[in-house]
DNA sequence: CAATATTGTAATCATTGTGTAACCATACTT
DNA sequence: AAGTATGGTTACACAATGATTACAATATTG
C-alpha cells in the first residue's frame, strides 16, 4: 500500500508547517499551499487523497471554493479547518461538501484521528485517476471526460489507464506492447499505432485537445 | 424515501429526551435506550440507519460495547458521545469503530449536522428494493411492475432480485453464477446469459426498457 | 405417476472488437 | 528536392463475445 498524500491548504505559515511536519511523522505525504491558487493544478497532477482545507483564507472562503471544486467533478473527501464556531458557519460547511469539520485550536491527535478515519472511509469509493479533463472511476472502472462518461473497449480501456497511471512520460510501443496486450510477444509494433488511433478517435473526436502526442521515433505521451 | 431511524443510548434521561425531541423535528424517527441491554435486539428487529452512543455509561464502556458489535457483523454508522476529551479516548474511540465524535457540552445543530452527513455517507447501503417501476415486496416475495405483479420462476426471482440489491453495479458473469445458483461450480458460465434472457423476456417483453444491459466483456447491468 | 414447467447445455446466428497489411501523409536526411 | 523512415488512415478478415434457439434433463405439480 502507497502512502496517502494529504493536500493542505492553510495561509498561516507557522501552522502549515506544524500541520505538515505532523503527518509526515505519521507516515502521510504532504503537499501544502498558501493559497488556493495552485489547487485546482496539484489535483490534476497528483494522486490526492484527502484535502484539509482552511475555511478563513484571504479573499477567499474555502467553502465556496470547495464547492466549485465539486461542481467540476472533484470528489476528494475533505476536512475544514476553522476558527469559525457559530452553528451556521459548521452547517454551511456540511452543506458545502465538507466531509468533516475541526475548529482552530485544534488537537494535533484529533486530526490525525480524523484524517485516519476519513481516509478510511474514503477508501472504498475509489482512487481518483485523472489527468485534465479525464477522470477514472476504479470502482467501476469507468471514464469520463468533462464528466461524461466515454464508452470503450477493453483495449481502450487499458491503453488509456496506462497513459494515465504514466501521465507526462514518454511510452514506447514495446513498453506499451508489454504493458497492456495479453500476448505482446507475437503482436506486430504497428499494432499500437492503429490501436492509439482508435483510441484518439473516442476520447478526443474532433480533434482538438491532443491528449495523446506521438513522438518520431520514439512512442507516445499523454501530457 | 422513508425516515431514517437514529437508535440513540444515554443515560441521563433528560438529555435522552432533549435529543430524541431535538432529531424529531428533524424528520427522524428515534429509538432511546437508557442502557445497552436491548441494544442488540434492536439492531434484529428495527431498520436503524445510524447509532449515536454515549460512551460514558454506567459500568459499560460505550466504545468497547461497540467493538463487540462490530466483531460480530453489525455495521451499522456510528457517532459517539462523551464528555471525556483526553487525546487517548477520542483516539480509542475512533480505533473501536466510532465513523464520528462529539464532546459534550454540544450544540444541536452541529449534531444534526453531522448526523446527516454520515447517514448521506452510509446511504448507499441501504437502499429501497425498487428500481424504476420494478418494485419489490419482501412479505410476499413478489415482483411488481407498475403495480402489475408479475409471475418469475424460481431462478428469475433469484436474479432479479440480485439485480435490484445492485442496481447500477456491473455484475460479473462469475458473480451472478456464486451468487444466484446454489451449485454454482458445475455450471457453465454461458447459463447466465441464458437465464438472463429469459428473465428480460418476462420483465419486458417488448424489449422497450431495457433493464438489464449487457457489458461485452464484463457482464450485466440494470441502470 | 403423468403432465407440465423449469433449467442447463450445445449449436447456431449476430454483433462487436482487434490485428494486419496496404496505402497515404508527414517529417527527417542528404 | 528527392528519397527514406516513420506515423496515420483505411479496409478487411477473423476472433471473441453475446443472443437466440432447440432440445434434453430435471424438478414441480396435480
Amino acid at each position: 500500500m502507497n502512502k496517502k498524500s494529504i493536500l493542505i491548504v492553510e495561509d498561516e505559515e507557522d501552522l502549515l508547517e506544524l500541520i505538515e511536519y505532523t503527518l509526515c511523522k505519521e507516515g502521510y505525504e504532504t503537499i501544502g499551499c498558501l493559497n488556493t491558487k495552485t489547487v485546482k493544478q496539484i489535483l490534476d497532477e497528483e494522486k490526492i487523497d484527502l484535502i484539509l482545507m482552511d475555511r478563513n483564507l484571504p479573499g477567499v472562503d474555502g467553502a465556496n471554493f470547495i464547492s466549485k471544486l465539486r461542481s467540476i467533478g472533484y470528489a476528494h473527501p475533505v476536512i475544514y479547518v476553522t476558527a469559525k464556531t457559530s452553528d451556521e458557519d459548521i452547517l454551511e460547511g456540511f452543506d458545502k461538501g465538507a466531509d468533516d469539520y475541526i475548529t482552530k485550536p485544534f488537537n494535533l491527535k484529533e486530526l490525525t484521528a480524523r484524517i485516519k478515519a476519513l481516509i478510511k472511509r474514503s477508501s472504498n469509493d475509489s482512487e481518483a485517476l485523472r489527468f485534465k479533463d479525464i477522470a477514472y472511476t476504479a470502482k467501476n472502472k469507468k471514464f469520463t471526460i468533462d464528466d461524461k462518461k466515454i464508452e470503450l473497449t477493453h483495449l481502450e480501456h487499458d491503453l488509456l489507464l496506462e497513459f494515465i497511471k504514466n501521465k507526462d512520460i514518454l511510452l514506447s510501443r514495446e513498453y506499451l506492447l508489454d504493458a497492456v496486450w495479453e500476448d505482446s510477444y507475437e503482436k506486430k509494433l504497428k499494432t499500437v499505432n492503429v490501436a492509439i488511433k482508435r483510441l484518439k478517435e473516442k476520447i478526443d473526436p474532433n480533434g482538438e485537445k491532443e491528449y495523446i502526442k506521438s513522438v518520431r521515433g520514439e512512442g507516445y505521451i499523454l501530457c
